[in-house]
DNA sequence: AGCGCAATGTTATAACCTAACATCGTCAAA
DNA sequence: TTTGACGATGTTAGGTTATAACATTGCGCT
């Protein structure tokens, strides 16, 4: 299960102009940790990086490995898993649940919701945000009288460039 | 862990006036089994009665447990997931992906998508219909270029019951 | 220096899932 | 009625994902 890196890619946000590089998202996030009082520190800066860099969700343990590469040393699971937490409270970070894997968030100054797009052929991931469909979702908690915490809207499928040759 | 059993209870979907008492349920699920040509054995019914029984998600060890008392031998983790595959692919059971936790769907004979409104504080999960939601997506998935294999929308929060406590 | 606190490290284990192969049961053709 | 095919279930083993509990480290502060 050897894939190539993702090369940055447009942002699906039709509103933002950026490539998304990974130096540009980490300075991001490191300004808008400071700026909360939090501190992104070396392993957590780490693990978004890698997450960037690898532009598809990655499992816990990929990132074990991965770090691990860069460390030489061996690198515990609640290690990666705190990171992860913080990184997610943050919304630098959000956990794909139908894959349990993990995804850097294009856009963690924003507050709101995203949902994801998962290619079943190459593993992609493709962020988007819908205020409609959360509306929709708010008005159908309303009706059933639930108070809403946390949303999971995931769409599988096959992306553009792998749907040629599906 | 331990809560009360659900009682059966008025469907969410305002087109159905069922109460989906738990044997209704099981000639449903068996006739359309048959007319579809598959079978509903001794195990796989088991397995959605005690789905419909405890009114709200199980995971697969907790189904595990639960049938091994009624039998009183072991039962391996496959067989578990072997039922719950064949149930799944039978629209008669959904995964609840962020839990981990197996629900029985309430209209098999339908063909359409559902989401799930999950209480975070009692565990129950209420299964909705919304077309206008499925439309949205579709017209993203459309729009970012993507062919939808499956959707998985669930909500999280505190149901009716919960609210007040909380 | 020494305290307090957040972050990280370590150990162990829980929880979830699947591959691979063995056995059983049923139905139907020989 | 054997026998063979096939689908369902049983068994063994192991892989993957996640967390509890406690130890250590590092850093800012007095």
């Amino acid at each position: 299960m050897e894939l190539p890196l993702a090369q940055p890619q447009p942002c699906t946000d039709p509103k933002c102009r950026g490539q998304h590089a990974p130096a540009e998202r980490i300075a991001l996030a490191a300004s808008l940790c400071a700026k909360r009082g939090n501190k992104l520190t070396t392993l957590r800066r780490q693990v978004l990086e890698l997450l960037w860099e690898t532009g598809r969700p990655m499992g816990a343990y990929a990132l074990i490995e991965a770090l691990e590469l860069r460390h030489s040393r061996r690198i515990g699971p609640p290690t990666i898993y705190r990171a992860l937490e913080f990184l997610m409270a943050q919304q630098l970070v959000s956990k794909i649940e139908s894959r349990n894997a993990y995804v850097p968030r294009t856009h963690p100054e924003r507050q709101h919701d995203c949902h994801f797009f998962i290619c079943n052929i190459c593993g992609a991931s493709t962020e988007l945000e819908n205020p409609r469909v959360v509306q929709m979702l708010a008005e159908d908690a309303a009706a059933l009288g639930y108070r809403v915490d946390r949303r999971v809207v995931e769409v599988e499928g096959a992306c553009p460039n792998c749907l040629p040759a599906a």
